[in-house]
DNA sequence: TATGAATGAGGGTTCATTCAT
DNA sequence: GATGAATGAACCCTCATTCAT
């Protein structure tokens, strides 16, 4: 007889949690209603409700999660990596693989995050502003190493960047083909518009 | 007697027309109702029938509008220049002076589209492809040329200049600083992640 | 041909509030929906929303009203009599007009105002303390004047008067025989039970 | 082995509804919700469902019960007394009594009982009608014997003798000062009132 | 052109209740 | 005795829309 898993690999909330994403992701915060959020998860709206304490509340666990895992990953990419094409092709490829297995949460936070409340939307505003940060301090890196292209300004090359990545969620949740050759190119592409 | 203007320079129709792209642009399609629409024109919501027929006209007036005008921008950028680099930059100046007097029609284009009835949606997706082969075009005449870098393949290079195109609308509508100086760069990035 | 009327006797919008407060009277403010109500009144539940802007708003409006007449019953019962036996008479009288006409407002007003936000209940307060100044005030008067049964104190005096004008409002929506029968008995009862 | 208790003092069952009496009083029937009352004991809403069969049984058991206790004071004022004067003094101390230490019972029975199913209404009725027929006893001996006032009929005069009992109840749950001061004022209040 | 009053449909949410565990 | 998870009905309220005026 073999042991009973000690604990569940994803509980019932993250389930639920991710559908919701999911759909928030395909249809808009405002585009979908509970009941049929509920009806994806084969419920009905009012037991939606114990799992969170309202539909909110559903979008701000999404872009929460987002937001820290992708600080996680910018402050991986600029930590693990030295000098400006590693670290830009680290954070383009770490990215790619959370888009690919997270995207739906990812676009969430980047299109839906306007419709939280003034409360939430400040705790992510705190969290947005230390990702750019992290990126930001890639691009002075290099414009110190002298390895940043001299017509682009440190800050212009944050926003590409950021951009850059952005662009990559939008083409996921848009299911393009050949997703991670396009992931390559756009490493690449980020690369040779931004270096020396 | 007076005379009377021989064309008012903005019908009272287009004025509502943009007042709803504005606030289209900045809460959503579905993140706003008529009531609110309506009083930021100073009408009651009753009052706005009388410009469309249906709030859903209103997205698709906004959006059909605007992929016009993209679509008349890239035939202009590919037609009246010549090798990529030139038509690269005329493609990214040309959007940016239509974020600058369009941008909520854009940014309404590029996010709410996903709300128009499928009747709609299909004509969009008709001026979308044509939109998307005209900057392919570009791609592949580049290719041609032995212009294009060759570890990019063109349709990378086409989906990569259309999404530095939505990152200008992008930060356009998000207000950042300096947005003519961020421009020019993001031309600058776009020639230099392209080209040979 | 007769003049139309210049002014309606009673606008809409008191016609729907005093419906509300029938119904609040009869079966308590958690105790109907807005469906009900709105049935009542031949409407359907969303236009009730032209009239106040929640369900709470409603019962503030009839709250606020029955407290500013019933203070004003008070005051006059006051000022324009003299000794006690003519005042609490006058109290009495007045109090059972103004619940033959808007007894249903009393009553919400008595049973309901635990329902108001804590905004709302603190406005309810302060009426609600002047109110029982004033007949606090006719018993202070009449124990200086040496009117006041010698055996109960002021403060229960008012106590006890201000619950038979409560008393008067219950029977009332009680809907008891011959209510002005009752009324007559309860001033006598309550003139005997306080005078000296 | 230890002792069992003879008789538990109070039985879970009861705490429970004493609980749920008193939260029945302060908010109103449809004013509380199962999970509220089941957190006011430390329990889930699924709990109570232990106790009663449904948020009205757990009402018509405070019902019952305050009727019948109320009843039993009746009687008791009645049968153990003689003369007007007595039988009033003894079954307001009697009321006071009950209501202090099942105040919010008599406060549930006073205002919740509406809310009761046509059937169960119809059981309150029958021991509503015995109790104010016991009260209304109280005042045809009263005019037998000469004793009741003769400018209040003996009808409005048990009225009136309800509506006293009535307001002690509603003063305790409002939490007056000197409860105990105000019932001896009230009884010789209403003796006053009502003998010759 | 514009509005006041209304509507039917649906919004998000809470309700009392059930039942396997 | 008690609970976690669920349900169907109802909750209050807002929606886009209509139309006589």
């Amino acid at each position: 007889m073999r042991h009973l898993p000690v604990a569940p690999q994803r509980s019932r909330k993250e389930e639920v949690i991710d559908a919701v994403a999911s759909i928030f992701a395909a249809r808009g915060f405002h585009g979908v209603g509970t009941r049929e959020i509920a009806e994806t998860l084969g419920m009905k709206a009012g037991s939606l409700y114990f799992y969170f304490r309202s539909k909110e509340e559903a979008l701000e666990l999404i872009c929460e999660a987002g937001f820290k895992h992708s600080l996680e990953i910018a402050n991986r990419a600029y930590s693990e990596n030295h000098g400006l094409e590693d670290r830009l092709k680290a954070l383009v490829m770490l990215s790619a693989a959370q888009t690919r297995d997270a995207g739906d949460h990812l676009m969430v936070l980047l299109t839906e995050r306007r419709h939280l409340s003034a409360d939430s939307e400040a705790r992510m505003k705190k969290l947005s502003r230390e990702y750019s940060n992290v990126i930001g301090q890639i691009m002075e890196d290099a414009a110190v190493d002298g390895d940043l292209c001299q017509t682009i300004d440190a800050r212009s090359a944050r926003l590409i960047a950021v951009g850059h990545l952005r662009m990559l969620s939008q083409y996921f949740v848009e299911r393009i083909r050949d997703f991670d050759v396009f992931a390559l190119a756009a490493a690449e592409a980020l690369v040779r518009a931004l270096r020396r």
